[in-house]
DNA sequence: GCCGCCTATG
């Protein structure tokens, strides 16, 4: 074959789209003899890998004369893409006993492969290996070493890294900041977007963005959430979608659900995932029908929904008592969507039906979930909570078991069950329960909440009300719970849930003409069981309790009263917030 | 010449 149709042929390759061209090219590659060549092979190769059809692409590779080092990185890359990681690092090791050398590009693909699967170990061996290679101040491997570090919770193995660096750019930067985010040290991951704008070599681009959106959501963090949305605009990725998605995330979970809305309403062709977001937010907020109006509207739309979505609707009934929708939304999972129901949708479903009454039912639902140990201790938990409030200490002491047998969020079990023997006056077995958690070493985190107004951070312990104007605080909530007694609410009994809630600054005043940050403080501390205490959470659920005083709260005045959740750590550290390294 | 790093919805 001539040099030009050859070098026609290849770019063909490249931008092959169909399985069959690639077949066919396969074929002529035969039979023109070109499959000696290493570098074609490795063209039709990717054809495979970006079809992928790694099936064809491994095949092909290992009938190979002479693989050189892309023709085996492309295939790890291959192997990552189709969602086996552990065939790239197979493929690595066996590559190591080849005569082959491993590249900058091998380096940053098996990194991102012991990213992957979490696998410290693996990847401080190749660490060294990167080192004796030579590629200890590469910028790509060192990016991914980095990732590689914070995906498997080593955030001091990657701040190493990122400190001997010799250069950096937006990637590093945003690998650095992501590591903090995602092992829940979002302090320290503003504090290295700081130090990247103080530097700026170059701008943040959207990855960048994205991560310290979410850093902001998680920390609750309105201001500097509003300052990144400036940036995002400055910076002309708005129609972004993942950074959007960001957006509505992080004003939903800083209080502002009508900015959430505005940016979702902006948001030209929206995806599953802001749809998404936008239905979850809904959700926490109470809305119940604008979630499941969303998702018609989605459907309408042939926009395919997928298991998290799935995850909001169910939340959407279970908070807004839409009790018979949401078993009739569980039903049609499988039928109408094809998805499969999974743990986090029964326990969606048993914390809806628990939280109506109907525990009878929550309880048969939860025993017929056939699922993995660790995945069904959060519908326990559910359970186990729906059963304090109802005092069923029969449920309450199943499901407590189980929790505990499963290994996950044993503290929490021990603490819920021992309040509903105490809610039972079964002060034995309060006191043997918690001789029992003593002997086994179970200790309760005690849980912290924050609440951001204007540009101060307020936090708030259990039981504790030393911080700056808790006595005002607590005069303010008293006053407030009276009043709340006065139109009829009778919860108070122990929630489970914290509302938060914002108001526009205007309202604020009319409402009860007190100092709105005043009124923001307290309700960020509306459940008040027993007298007034500051009673902390880890993930926001409404229990019916907060649900009726949200109501009624609703109906003093006509403002528009928002729900807040600051507190998403929950995922990290064996179930436990770790929320106290904030500060 | 062919291959690589960072982001999102519970």
């Amino acid at each position: 074959m001539a040099l030009y149709t050859m070098a026609h042929f290849i770019y063909k390759l490249q931008n092959l789209s169909l399985f069959t061209s690639a077949t066919s090219a396969h074929a002529h590659l035969f039979k023109s003899g070109l499959l000696a060549s290493t570098l074609t092979v490795n063209h039709l190769n990717n054809c495979y890998v970006r079809l992928r059809r790694i099936d064809y692409a491994r095949q092909l590779f290992e009938e190979m004369a002479e693989p050189n080092v892309v023709s085996w990185s492309s295939l790890m890359a291959g192997y990552i893409d189709t969602g086996s990681p552990e065939f790239a690092l197979w493929l690595y090791a066996r590559m190591r006993e080849s005569s082959v050398m491993p590249n900058e590009f091998t380096l940053a693909t098996v990194s991102n492969a012991c990213s992957l699967l979490a696998e410290l170990k693996t990847g401080k061996k190749l660490h060294a290996q990167v080192a004796i290679l030579g590629f200890q101040r590469n910028l790509v491997v060192c990016s991914s070493l980095v990732d590689m570090y914070g995906k498997c919770n080593d955030v001091d193995g990657a701040r190493r890294v990122f400190d001997l660096m010799g250069h950096r750019n937006v990637v590093t930067w945003t690998s650095m900041i992501a590591v903090y985010a995602q092992n829940a040290r979002g302090h320290e991951a503003l504090q290295v977007f700081r130090e990247f704008n103080r530097l700026m070599m170059e701008p943040p681009n959207s990855f960048t963005l994205a991560c310290v959106i979410n850093v902001c959501a998680s920390l609750g963090r309105l201001v500097p959430g509003k300052v990144t949305h400036a940036v995002v605009i400055r910076i002309g990725c708005e129609s972004n979608g993942v950074v959007s998605s960001a957006l509505v995330d992080m004003y939903s979970k800083c209080g502002c659900f009508s900015y959430s809305d505005k940016v979702f309403r902006r948001i030209h062709d929206p995806s599953v995932i802001p749809y998404t977001s936008m239905i979850v937010s809904a959700a926490k907020y109470g809305l119940g029908e604008l979630s499941l109006k969303l998702f018609e509207q989605m459907i309408r739309r042939a926009i395919k929904p997928n298991d998290i979505t799935f995850v909001g609707v169910l939340h959407a009934c279970s908070h807004s008592g839409l009790v018979d929708e949401g078993l009739k939304y569980l039903n049609s999972m499988q039928t109408k969507h094809g998805i499969t129901p999974s743990a986090k949708h029964y326990t969606c479903v048993v914390d809806m039906l628990g939280r109506t009454g109907r525990l009878n039912e929550a309880y048969q639902l939860a025993k017929s979930v056939k699922v993995d140990g660790s995945e069904v201790a959060p519908m326990w938990a559910a359970l186990l909570s729906a059963s304090r409030l109802q005092g069923r200490v029969d449920i309450a002491i199943e499901s407590g078991n189980r929790i505990i047998d499963s290994n996950e969020q044993v503290a929490c079990a021990y603490v819920t069950l021992s309040n509903t023997f105490a809610l039972a006056g079964e002060w034995n077995n309060v006191h043997g329960l918690r001789a029992k958690m003593k002997n086994a070493g179970v200790y309760k985190d005690p849980g912290c909440s924050w609440i951001e107004v204007k540009d101060s951070i307020y936090q708030f312990r259990a039981g504790d009300l030393s911080c700056e104007r808790g006595t005002e605080i607590l005069s303010f909530l008293q006053e407030l719970q009276r009043k709340m007694r006065e139109r009829g609410y009778v919860g108070g009994g122990g929630g489970t849930g914290l509302v938060f809630v914002e108001v526009e600054e205007e309202s604020v005043e009319q409402i009860v003409g007190l100092h709105s940050e005043k009124l923001a403080l307290a309700f960020g501390l509306i459940s008040i069981p027993k007298g007034i205490t500051i009673r902390i959470m880890k993930n926001l659920r409404m229990c019916s309790d907060c649900h009726e005083a949200f109501k009624l709260i609703s109906q003093i005045e006509d403002a528009e009263f928002l729900v807040r959740d600051i507190n998403r750590f929950h995922h990290f550290k064996n179930g436990y917030c770790t929320c106290r390294d904030f500060w």
